[in-house]
DNA sequence: GAGGAATGGTTACAATTGAAACTATTCGCC
DNA sequence: GGCGAATAGTTTCAATTGTAACCATTCCTC
C-alpha cells in the first residue's frame, strides 16, 4: 500500500509528485534545447506547432500550446528578432498575424524534434508498452478531470 | 492509435502533456491555498513536512520537499512572519535551524491538509482504483527514470 | 590549535513570469 | 456610417524565481 489514505504525506500526493516529475523533466529538456539551439520551451513550442499548422495567428498559437498570448507574443519576438519566424498579416483581418517557420526555424524544427523525440523515447523506456499506452490513457483522462474542476468554480 | 509515431506532434508529446496536466493542477491548488490561507505551494510544502517531521533542518525539508535552500528559506521567512512557525537552533551546530510549527501552524495545517486530499480524491475520481494504482506506479517509475536521465550527463 | 575546505542559510541582483492597461482594428447594430 | 463593445496583440510594471555571492559556523588535517 502507499500509505495510510486518509493522512496527507507530501511524498505520496499525486500534485505535489506530478509537480516534481514535470519539473525534472521539463528542466532537462529546457537545459538541452537552450544549451544546443539557444530556444526556450515557450519557443520551442511555438516552432512545433508552426512547422505542423503554417499560418496560424499568435491566438491560435496559444490555443495549440497551452500558452497565454503574452507568452506568445514574447516567443515570437525572440523567434523573429533570430530570423527563425517570418510574420505578415491577414488581409482580411489586419489584427491577425500569420506566422510561419523561416527556413532557418524550419532547420531548427528538424533538428529539435528528433532530440525531443529522443528524450521521450528514454523516458518512456522506463514503461513497458502497455504502461505507455495506460499513461498516456490516465493522463488524458486527468487533464480532463483537472481542466473541469478548475472550471467549475473554486476547485477546492 | 495516438497518432504517427515518429512524427512530432506537441498534443501527444508527453512532457508536454505532463507539463500540461502539472500547469492545471498546480495553479487550481495554489487559488484556493492563497485565497482560503494566505498560504504559497512552497509554504504549504513547508508546513506539510513540519506536520510529520518536527525539527527539521531548512536542509532536510529542502531534501523532503524537492525545493532548494533558497525556496526554502523565502518560504520559512513568510511563515515566521505569519507566526506560523517557530525556529530554534540547533545545539550541538549553531548553522544548523529547527523548524516546527507554531499551534497556528498546527491549525492552518489541520484546515489545509483535508482540503489537499479532497482535491486530490476529486481529481482521482477520474480514475478506476485499478488506474489509481497504476499511475502512482507509473509516475514512481517516471521520476526515477527522469532523475536518472537528468543525472546521466547531458539528457538529450 | 590554525588555516583552508565544506556546510547551513541568507541576501542581492538578474531574468522570467503574470496581470493589467493600452493600441489598433474589426464587429454589431441602431 | 458612426459609436460602443469585442478581439488581436503588445507593453508596462510588479511579483516570483534562479544564480551567484556572501556570512557564520563547523569540520578536517597538519
Amino acid at each position: 500500500m502507499t500509505g495510510s489514505p486518509d493522512k496527507l504525506h507530501l511524498e505520496h500526493f499525486v500534485p505535489y509528485r506530478l509537480s516534481v516529475l514535470t519539473n525534472i523533466v521539463s528542466m532537462s529538456i529546457a537545459d538541452a534545447y537552450e544549451r544546443e539551439f539557444g530556444l526556450t520551451i515557450p519557443q520551442w513550442r511555438v516552432i512545433a506547432v508552426l512547422a505542423r499548422y503554417p499560418g496560424l495567428s499568435a491566438i491560435e498559437v496559444a490555443e495549440r500550446t497551452a500558452m497565454d498570448k503574452v507568452a506568445v507574443s514574447r516567443a515570437v519576438q525572440g523567434l523573429l528578432a533570430a530570423r527563425r519566424l517570418v510574420r505578415s498579416y491577414d488581409a482580411g483581418d489586419r489584427r491577425r498575424s500569420r506566422l510561419r517557420l523561416s527556413s532557418a526555424g524550419q532547420s531548427v524544427y528538424t533538428r529539435v524534434a528528433p532530440l525531443a523525440l529522443s528524450y521521450e523515447k528514454k523516458l518512456l523506456d522506463a514503461l513497458s508498452p502497455t504502461d505507455r499506452k495506460a499513461l498516456d490513457r490516465l493522463v488524458g483522462r486527468l487533464i480532463e478531470r483537472a481542466k473541469r474542476l478548475a472550471a467549475t468554480s473554486s476547485s477546492l
